[in-house]
DNA sequence: TTGTAATGAGACAGATCTGTCTGTAGGGTG
DNA sequence: CACCCTACAGACAGATCTGTCTCATTACAA
């Protein structure tokens, strides 16, 4: 299970059918290549719907980003429990759900990361929303870091973080998930050095 | 000096104005949100011309990724060889190289991460030209590793683009060059742990 | 049943996009 | 001078974009 959870979108209501539509279309192509009249048609909602529950496209842009963090951590969360047992094993457990996430067959690298080269303007909210969810994932290494007793956690966090995302960057480019195990390599190293 | 060099458009040929125009707007604003109409008014070349040398925006887009990609080497080159004197401090000076770029005020990102962010398509030629970047750039490393003297300096080569990846990335999304030491600091590690 | 709020369907405006085409001007070479 | 190639200028087509608006329908609650 490295896919991200979609919810069926029956008995949704049309804001979050227009989420839900959006956290896929826009992850999958861009979010500039999707036009909104697609996410409309996908989402089998009218346009003037849209225009009720978001200002502008910017909105939905919004929420498509904090919809991709809350699944993404809820999915973070449970493979590393699933796949770590004692506190050290947790911490390069992440490295592992990463590959997996990297195989996955919908993956197109960081949503959060692509967003940011997509919007330019580092005022956009989206781009406020993805340093959000990188803080909160730093957080959550942290805490695993923290349990396994490393000498300095947040500072490891920050550079597990960079790891990960250098994995995930290196994968989409070339098509393959073996960054992911050179990153787990390189944590287990500064694990084994800190 | 970490901005990369730009070249005046007097005495440019039209096809020149136009990829020196890309190479700038395609990467301040990106690809998707600059139209040809734009290019063409900055670069002062009618569009008949640039239809002329390009069959569609996609062949400049490649051009736009190609001459990043020569600019960048070249710089990285030159950062190198004035920042690092003997083989082991040129090693590293390629991530006070990196910092020095993600402070320049022209800083957004990596060029070639976000051109893959924005075309999804991984079959697009301008991906395949950002891999072909990453690649000369892992090799430029590689030499730079050898004749540090390094025992595996092509697995080391992977782990230190790796890092540079995560580092650009992660300064562009905080508007902060620091990930570039973290980088550094890690790299060390892995020398000193290799 | 009746009133109210939410929604669907889709026309419409205005802007912008890529790409084609015509016509004209200039510059170098025979 | 005549020729040819390149480039500029810009109209134009056709598609697509965001966002507004009208109107009919549905759902639900008083």
């Amino acid at each position: 299970m490295s896919e991200l959870v979609e919810v069926p979108k029956d008995q949704l209501s049309p804001r979050q059918r227009l989420v839900e539509t959006a956290f896929r279309l826009f992850y999958e192509h861009g979010i500039n290549a999707v036009g909104i009249d697609r996410v409309l048609a996908e989402a089998g909602v009218s346009k003037a719907t849209l225009y009720r529950h978001f200002a502008t496209k910017d909105g939905l842009i919004v929420e498509f980003v904090r919809l991709r963090d809350a699944r993404y951590r809820a999915w973070l969360k449970d493979r590393v429990d699933a796949l770590g047992s004692d506190p050290e094993s947790r911490v390069l457990a992440v490295f592992a759900a990463i590959k997996e996430r990297c195989q996955a067959g919908d993956f197109r690298g960081c949503a959060f990361g692509n967003t940011v080269a997509e919007l330019a303007d580092p005022d956009h909210p989206a781009h406020q929303a993805a340093r959000e969810h990188k803080a909160a994932i730093r957080a959550y290494l942290a805490e695993l870091l923290t349990q396994a007793g490393v000498r300095e956690p947040e500072q490891l966090a920050g550079r597990f973080l960079l790891l990960i995302d250098g994995a995930v960057t290196t994968a989409v480019r070339d098509g393959c998930a073996d960054a992911a195990d050179e990153a787990r390599e390189i944590a287990s190293t500064l694990l084994r050095a800190g």
